[in-house]
DNA sequence: TGTACATCAGTGAACGCGCGTTCACTGATGTAC
DNA sequence: TGTACATCAGTGAACGCGCGTTCACTGATGTAC
């Protein structure tokens, strides 16, 4: 079930071991970032915590300053993180699609991938979920964050495009598709939070995938 | 926009003066529970902090324990008077029905009025919304002790109600009613939640008003 | 190629903060006689 | 109706905790000559 693996993007090579024989550690903010990363899959955006992120990257808790402005500085980095990492999970889901059918089936295929991939991160990952489009963040700001990467690992992008290819492919009317993705997109926000911390937490793998197939004939047939 | 108003139901007389010159404060488990209430509004779950409830309630901050078995307790009892509050708004939107109209078009309205209140109140109290529903928190086990209470204020029962209405008035097949509370409230909750502190925070009460009844429209139409 | 030196990444110690929770207590209240 | 007493709601002081953050520092690194 572990499907999805954080890589952070950054320069540099890791030194991911906590016990560090030279006095330079070479690439800190790198380690306190992959630190926060993990503390946030573990424990959500509060588990993020400035010294404990120190302690895994076995340095002193006031290094952290040189590399980040405040534990906020931090917390925001891990959630540009975490953010990508849901638009990874969402090309994977892409990926693994057929290249043929008509333009239509194609286009529609893409839109259920796109929530598909959503769904799937949630569940596996759901302390990464919470921190990405967690409480008290704009998400939006971390999306154009994304942005300035050398890779663009958008979410709501590959939202976007999917529903853009449905109008293109015939399958949804032209003066439907504005704001379409936030109706779209707010349907399986939904189902991801009642399923990480809601009543269908109970629920298994395959009950989820069910009801996620569902939820999605829903958009499809209501959009 | 202060429409949405918390009655937290308890026995006693209400004594809401933070100065109090009797010793006993005669009512410190109403009067923390309310202060939690406030606290939890302005500032969600987290926000619910014993000793500054104590200090509303102009007591010490041990007090506390003779009404709570600890902090946990406190924000429980809170969580069960949001939810309540949400099933009260629903209520509110219901009562608003004209009594009119032939049985599926009352269904069909009861559905609507149902997620319209849920949206409202997490538009208006979102503090209370995330207590509510917020993380690490089942909701089920929640909605479960409102049952307790003397009025039953339970919003997912609202729902219920709502839809085996639309079943019974023949507006949803009955082979697509087991589960689809979920999909509804799924629905609403990622919008709500959107709304909340998503990118579509910076919208006012008239355009989240107009997506509302869109999402709504996809709903009934998906469903 | 070797040396002086500036840079700045990481150190060590300390701070104030507010929190939840425990302890032995005090004194108002209501009940039994 | 009056008094003794048990109950238990609220007090006052204290605890340990982990946090974020600041300070003056040290010593490895890379560059200029």
């Amino acid at each position: 079930m572990n499907g999805v693996h954080i890589e952070v993007v950054m320069t540099r090579k890791s030194a991911s071991s906590p016990v560090r024989s030279t006095y330079r550690h070479g690439d800190l903010r790198r380690a306190l970032l992959e630190a926060g990363v993990e503390l946030a899959r573990s424990g959500g955006p509060d588990a993020v915590v400035l010294r404990e992120a120190t302690r895994r990257a076995g340095v002193a808790p006031n290094a952290a300053y040189r590399h980040f402005a405040n534990r906020q500085d931090l917390l925001l980095a891990v959630r540009v993180a975490a953010v990508a990492a849901v638009a990874v999970a969402m090309e994977a889901e892409m990926a693994r699609l057929p290249r043929r059918g008509t333009l239509t089936q194609r286009a529609h295929a893409r839109v259920r991938a796109v929530g598909a991939g959503y769904l799937r991160f949630a569940q596996t990952e759901p302390g990464l979920f919470r921190t990405a489009f967690g409480t008290g963040f704009f998400v939006d700001r971390a999306i154009d964050m994304t942005g300035t990467g050398e890779e663009d690992h958008n979410p709501l992008a590959h939202l976007s495009v999917a529903l853009d290819e449905l109008v293109a492919a015939g399958a949804l009317p032209a003066a439907r598709r504005p704001g379409a993705e936030y109706l779209a997109w707010s349907t399986v926000h939904g189902l991801a939070l009642l399923i990480i911390d809601g009543p269908l937490s109970a629920m298994n793998a395959k009950q989820v995938d069910t009801l996620g197939q569902r939820l999605l004939d829903m958009v499809e047939r209501g959009l």
